[in-house]
DNA sequence: CAATCGTGGGG
DNA sequence: TCCCCAAGATT
């Protein structure tokens, strides 16, 4: 079974697998900086979202030791509407000590790519495998469906994880694990996907006990989820000559690290007005978030003032872009 | 261990 | 419209 497994997804992989900026072409040394990237970039994050983020960091930052170098504010801004900032604000550290503590080269095995800001067990093994040829067992959620519905896994996520690991080992082989890896991944995004799998093109179907069954629909088995609470907030645009009040964020917790209008609290006293409110959905809750609008007489110095004409450079977080498109609005209609 | 942490696309 | 989901990590 493992055997089989393998040779048939990677005889599948090396015909059809996706073109991607970051993926080495047969016979290229793969740059561990360019797949460490994408792999942060691209958890909990599809690869249509991530493409124009990549192609603007390696642009930018074409090695680690440039990445190092930026100003925490630049990364900040160039993450902006990619979602999960915990992930930038771990970039930066992990670069750093990558340039300061390890010469520019990223560790060669899981253990050591482990320790860094920002790399977990999937990261570390699928950098261990793509980047550095290491056998590594690397599951994500395209795994976790297609190896649900190989072995037909009643236990439902999260709990089976671990079953779902040792699962994965057993049909990982001993060479091209990384070429395995993102073959599987392939797998779950093209034809073993989450509601009506294509069996009819997938390599492992002669293999796969879901199929054997028809049931292959009901995996992989889920916990159920807990309902999303509403939430109701207050956001401030207060502009005074061109210029609108921005604040940064506190360095954990919601959109940490990121520039923003002021919320709760009032940046000034001054004659608010009601300009509408946006609606909109995190993880775990559902924000409405109500707009005030002002006209300030005067510049608090120690503000951070941005020139609403380019207020698409600051780099904000998508529910704060939607709240200062409100705001400029107002403006155009005052 | 369970909660926290974004966003956009697809059915 | 609403719900599901995505190359998860951290605390």
């Amino acid at each position: 079974m493992s055997v089989d497994a393998s040779i048939a997804l990677l005889s599948w992989y090396a015909v059809d697998k996706r073109q991607l900026p970051w993926r080495a072409e047969p016979g290229e040394t793969p740059d561990p900086y360019r797949i460490w990237l994408s792999e942060i970039m691209l958890q909990q994050t599809t690869v249509a979202a991530v493409r124009p983020y990549f192609d603007k960091f390696t642009s930018r930052w074409p090695s680690v030791e440039a990445l190092a170098a930026a100003e925490d504010s630049e990364i900040m801004a160039a993450w902006a509407g990619l979602g999960y900032y915990a992930r930038a604000r771990n970039l930066v550290a992990c670069a750093r000590r990558v340039a300061g503590e390890h010469g520019g080269r990223f560790p060669d095995n899981e253990a050591e790519l482990r320790k860094l800001p920002g790399i977990g067990r999937y990261t570390a093994a699928a950098i261990a495998a793509i980047a550095f040829g290491r056998r590594a067992v690397v599951v994500d959620a395209n795994v976790e469906r297609v190896v649900s519905r190989l072995f037909a896994v009643d236990a439902p996520l999260p709990g089976a994880r671990e079953r779902l690991y040792a699962l994965t080992e057993t049909i990982t082989p001993e060479t091209q694990s990384g070429d395995f890896a993102q073959a599987m991944m392939d797998l779950g995004s093209a034809i073993c996907t989450p509601r009506a799998p294509d069996c009819g093109r997938c390599p492992l179907a002669p293999l796969c006990a879901a199929r054997a069954a028809g049931t292959q629909a009901i995996y992989p088995v889920k916990a159920a989820k807990a309902p999303k609470p509403r939430r109701d907030g207050v956001a401030y645009w207060l502009e005074h000559d061109g210029h609108v009040r921005l604040v940064r964020r506190p360095a954990k917790g919601l959109l940490g690290g990121m520039l923003a209008l002021p919320t709760d609290d009032a940046p000034a006293e001054a004659a608010w007005r009601e300009a509408g409110s946006v609606d909109h959905v995190f993880t775990h809750f559902a924000l409405t978030m109500r707009l005030l609008c002002a006209e300030s007489d005067r510049r608090d110095p120690d503000g951070i003032w941005w020139p609403i004409a380019r207020i698409g450079e600051a780099g904000l977080p998508t529910l704060f872009a939607r709240l200062a498109a409100r705001g400029s609005e107002w403006r155009n209609a005052a």
